[in-house]
DNA sequence: TATGAATGAGTGTTCATTCAT
DNA sequence: TATGAATGAACACTCATTCAT
């Protein structure tokens, strides 16, 4: 079934796109596992055996998924980070394009956040790697950051990987009604990623942080 | 089957506490979905139907898992907040509390942070429960912050909610043996969450951040 | 799809034969019941569809194999049994037609050995009818020979399927590198049946074989 | 499920004795792979899903009947043979009791007969063992056999496998009613076997057998 | 002449759970 | 306090076959 290839993605049939949308949906209400293909066949209206038509097992469905919405966020950020150079900003930009897919694209940020290490094999392997090149991206920003102004001493992989907590956590709480969209929420982020809740009052903090240092330490003690 | 309660918890016999404990790993390696009773009683010893005399549902096994994990928590946090005041201290007094129980029961951690939605009924009542009350201390803490400092005008919900963001998704990538114990993770996220990655050039960045916004809706646009 | 029929076979077309060559190499390698229509698919290059435009079902495909051997078999029997008279020399003709037969088709000497009660219906009358003209063939030999010399007094559906057995049970164990073919199996088996593999100490076999009889039954009570 | 076991065999209890019966019929009235584990769970009454309490696949049903039978026929064999040291009795001990088990087991004679290739792994090298044991049993027969009279010039292992070809391929024919029962059935091929349905005119079918030879050779090249 | 798309029925196997003991 | 035996429902997946083109 080849057709022609859309700019971002390498899925061939209308019908397959359909049915990645479905399963997307169905996995991200009731999980990987807990889902069955019945339960996608009668969310896509396509027969059981017609589902294997054009996916050959359920493992290929959530690796389509994965791969496709990482590849689509990735060349999406490559082409939001051209002509960027001020590393703040492309920190922002960053934030920005991953929340702005996820809010909506909320199935499938979902299956992303939640089915990290179900996949097997060359799957496993093919998605992991897309991942760890948008890590990758991410921790160089972060570097340039680093060069461009006075950062504090701070382990890069945790702070990268704490940001992208921030970000992927919102799956579990992001109500559209109630809260911000991609764009109050990509502020909030990059700000609060940036400069912290507080604002500047350095030397106090870091007493009281210190302060709290030992406090917990005897806390533990004495409840240890 | 009553038992004398231990301080912490309602956890009865020390045979329940092992199945737990076995339950827990399964759990975290298999997903809940994923992981079949059948592995539970391989992994814990006791025989299938063994395990029905102590637990009567696979969900009651989730949901004790869960009630006993943020009960325990939420008892520590209060013991340790006693007596603290300096809300800065408080703060990183919670994430130390939460980091450090996190580290210590890996299990435990990873099937709270995933398994966050699979129970119904009276179950996840109770447990939403309970993780309310643990939020509503986060937040406390947050409001006493902001009466403090200077801090900056942020959504509260959002500025807590991205806190548990970066601390709950280190189970998807914390490794004992190169990242920091608790003890330097907790100093690394409360200060991020404090003061952010950056050091005092407020203006400056806040330029930039600016900046970042427009450019990244401009970009958007000229992508879409 | 009526063609000109070959001599002695009434198989169509070309690719008819390919597609009847592959899948008496697939029956052969997973047995009827274990090959499916997608193998012979794959193995022969037609579409599964494709397939259904020569051959209406799976039964007939197996049905097209069976009958197409046995009636080339049997044809060569005829054509090689000509101007033959000696019932000994005759004997030996039906062995190595055979044997000829079914060592440069292995494929379709297994599937005939194997799969003998799997056809239903009409398919399977047709099949079983050429098959009792080839065995009848055979009977006739037999008898034959006893009319010429002074055979034994034995059973002849038992001596006749015994050869029969002897022959088609080689499909198990013939390796093509190591065991002798057509020529040499042809000789061994037809002086076997002819004389046995003892030379001729008539007497004392006989007499061997008497207590022989005995004994089992001694020995078969004494274990019952 | 441990009980005692019986003597030649290692099948632990009444159920799975009876599921196992019940499994060679099905096996041979449809073969292996035309068979459904629901077809045993009708035929034996027992649910599906209690099949797999007892046996944990279908391949090891399969494996379990045939490692069964081996192993009983040939503990029963080398019974009988106790004590019998006249070649040709042993010959016809060997034929007796093949015959005499496969008569009165005619659905695993079936299920070995036809089952020959389908179990793979640990199952198939173990069931291969014990064949080879039994296989090895006859060619040592066969070897004193010629070593006490004097033998014509034969492969063994062509001599050896086309009496089991003889005796193996009655499974296709013998009919209760109609056909001689186990011992008139031995008379029958181990006289066949040692001394051929002819009597004695050795030089008179030599002769014969040379110009069947030269006959066939004429016949299929004209034929080719 | 040939096939892509589709399906209802069935495959072997596992599931959470129960019950008599 | 504990478990061996059992099951109905469901699982992922494959089957032979059809039909519009």
């Amino acid at each position: 079934m080849p057709r022609v290839a859309t700019p971002d993605s390498r899925i061939a049939s209308r019908k397959l796109e359909m049915i990645l949308r479905h399963s997307a949906r169905v996995f991200a209400e009731k999980g990987y596992e807990g889902a069955s293909i019945r339960d996608i066949s009668r969310a896509s209206g396509v027969s059981l055996s017609g589902l294997y038509y054009y996916v050959e097992s359920k493992q290929k469905l959530l690796y389509l998924i994965q791969i496709h919405t990482f590849r689509t966020i990735l060349a999406q950020l490559r082409r939001n980070l051209e002509g960027v150079s001020d590393p703040a900003v492309r920190l922002r930009v960053l934030v920005h394009n991953h929340l702005e897919y996820f809010l909506r694209h909320p199935m499938e940020m979902k299956v992303l956040a939640r089915e990290d290490d179900v996949l097997a094999g060359e799957y496993r392997k093919e998605v992991a790697e897309i991942k760890r090149r948008y890590y990758d991206t991410a921790l160089e920003i972060f570097e340039e950051l680093r060069r461009a102004g006075p950062a504090r001493q701070l382990n890069p992989r945790i702070a990268v990987l704490s940001l992208f907590g921030m970000m992927n956590w919102i799956h579990t709480w992001h109500r559209p009604q109630v809260d911000p969209e991609a764009e109050g929420l990509s502020d909030v982020m990059s700000q609060m990623f940036l400069h912290g809740v507080m604002n500047g009052h350095r030397a106090g903090s870091q007493k009281s942080s210190r302060a709290a240092h030992n406090t917990v330490k005897i806390a533990v003690h004495a409840a240890g």
